[in-house]
DNA sequence: GTTAGTTATGAGGATGATTCTCAACAATCT
DNA sequence: AGATTGTTGAGAATCATCCTCATAACTAAC
C-alpha cells in the first residue's frame, strides 16, 4: 500500500472539494490490497468497521473524484476497483455463473487498433467519447467444474 | 416485423421447452420495432397492455432463450434488445448523462483482431468463454449540448 | 371437443441493494 | 475558542426487480 497511491487519491478528491478521510483511505486500501473487484458485502468483510452507508457513500465520491471504478454485472451486487488511472489500462473477464470478475491487457498492438477505431465510430456518432470497456463473458475456471 | 423473426423466436423458445405466448410476441415486436435497447419502462409506455410483473418474468424467459440480451447500465434501469443472433454482432455507444445506448458495429478486420485476441487471453485465464461486450462510454450529441 | 394436466398471466406483495435523513462529530478558518 | 462547513453512521425510505397464487390459456389424450 503505497504512500504515493495515498497521496494520488488524496488529491484527485481535493479536486473536487472532498477530504481524504480515514473512511475514505481505508476503502483505497482494501480496494488496493485485493487486486481484483469487490463487491460491497466483500469490503465490508475485509473490514468490518466500516459503516455499509459511508461505504456506499464514500465509494460513490471516490468514483466522483476518479479514484475508484464501479463495474455494473447481471449479479446482485456492483462491483468497485481503483481506477485505471492507478494502474494499467485493462479489461474484465467476467463468469456468468458466480460473478467473479478478474482482470486482463490486450497485447499494446490490438489495444492501439481498437482505439482508433472506437474513436473514429464514437465521433461519426456524435459522441465525445470518455473511455471503453471491453469484458470477456464465459464460464470462470473453478466453475467449470460443476 | 417480419414473420422469420417470430417463428426463429419460437423455435428458440420451444428449445427450452417454453411456449411462445402473445406476451412474448408483443415483447418481440416491440423491441424488433425500436432498434435501440429499451428499459422496461420504456417497453411499457409503447405497449401499454402489458403487466409489469410478465414484462419482467417474460424478458427473462426470452433471455434464457437466447431471443434477447439484457445490458446492464449504471443507470436506473436495465435495456434489452434482440440477441445478436437476430441480427449481427455490435457493441454500443453508452451516454453517461442520459443513460441512453446506440449500436455500432466494428471494421471486420478490428473485429477479427480482437476476437482472436480475446480468445487467446481468456484460455490462458481458464476461463471458456462465452461472447464478448465492447462499449464506448462517452457523452452523447445531445447531452453535450448543456 | 371434453377432460385432465400443465404452463402462463397479472395484480399485488415481498425482497434487497442502494440511497436518503438527520443528529452527533470532526475538520478548517478567523 | 467560536463559527462554519464537511463527514459519519444507524436506521428509515426508495424502487427496480422478483415472487405468490388464484385464474386463465394452452396441450394432449381420449
Amino acid at each position: 500500500m503505497p504512500d504515493d497511491l495515498h497521496d494520488a487519491a488524496a488529491l484527485r478528491l481535493r479536486r473536487i472539494s472532498q477530504r481524504y478521510t480515514g473512511g475514505r483511505r481505508a476503502l483505497v486500501g482494501v480496494l488496493a490490497g485485493s487486486g481484483r473487484p469487490l463487491s460491497i458485502p466483500e469490503v465490508l468483510e475485509r473490514d468490518p468497521s466500516l459503516a455499509e452507508s459511508s461505504v456506499y457513500r464514500n465509494l460513490a465520491v471516490l468514483e466522483q473524484a476518479g479514484v475508484v471504478a464501479r463495474i455494473v454485472t447481471n449479479h446482485d451486487h456492483n462491483r468497485y476497483e481503483l481506477s485505471e488511472r492507478f494502474g494499467e489500462h485493462h479489461h474484465h473477464l467476467v463468469c456468468t455463473n458466480c460473478g467473479e470478475i478478474s482482470d486482463f491487457t490486450l497485447p499494446a498492438a490490438v489495444e492501439q487498433a481498437l482505439d482508433t477505431a472506437l474513436e473514429r465510430v464514437a465521433r461519426r456518432a456524435g459522441y465525445r467519447p470518455d473511455t471503453h470497456r471491453l469484458d470477456v463473458v464465459g464460464t470462470c475456471a473453478t466453475c467449470q467444474h460443476e
